[in-house]
DNA sequence: TTATCATTTGCATTATTGTGCATATATACA
DNA sequence: TGTATATATGCACAATAATGCAAATGATAA
């Protein structure tokens, strides 16, 4: 889980969106659920999916025909913690 | 200080390693000493701390001829603390 | 097998962002 | 005053990223 990738696919407003659904709903959606969050085409949804779980915060299950995404929410938030630690701290790196 | 502002702020390799530079001293920094951590330009680097600043993420105090620029520690690491917080609840928003 | 549905990927286009150079602004000093 | 230094900004260009459509892939059902 590298920053930067994370910082980067945490950059686009259409993938907030998806994040914040996925964080809302308990279970995994796939991806027409997530695709009603925006009003992009769903391809693109398909590919913000897929930056996100490159940069490791979400996973993917296919069941089927269908893949459902869920958040890696404790990875997600140690990391983030750990980078307010870091900044907090008076030396960063 | 908003999140997406912010994330965009941070998904930049070279504003990442002025931010980084900005954190290893403890004192604030003009921005001739900052630019020292990446090959670009002064005036790219100056342009980085503008948006760093825009974003809250850091502030700027004008001595003389000079800006030197500081990290607004607490801040940053208390939104990404409540982010985290708010990933890792089964509701995000 | 064929048809259908869910998702992904190739490709072209548009939009956004990063960069360097030259110039402007602001401050200090001779 | 003029000159030098630090920083910011206008502008053009390069690089990157987002998007939509069409087509490909993978999986199930008829």
């Amino acid at each position: 889980m590298k920053t930067e990738q994370v910082f980067k696919a945490l950059a686009d407003p259409n993938r907030m969106k998806i994040l914040n659904i996925l964080c809302s709903r308990d279970c995994a959606c796939n991806v027409g659920e997530v695709a009603g969050c925006c009003t992009v085409d769903l391809s693109v949804v398909s590919r913000h999916l897929a930056i996100l779980k490159n940069a490791g915060i979400v996973s993917a299950i296919k069941r089927g025909k269908e893949v459902f995404y869920h958040v890696n929410r404790t990875e997600v938030a140690a990391l983030l913690r750990q980078i307010a630690a870091n900044i907090e701290k008076p030396c960063c790196s």
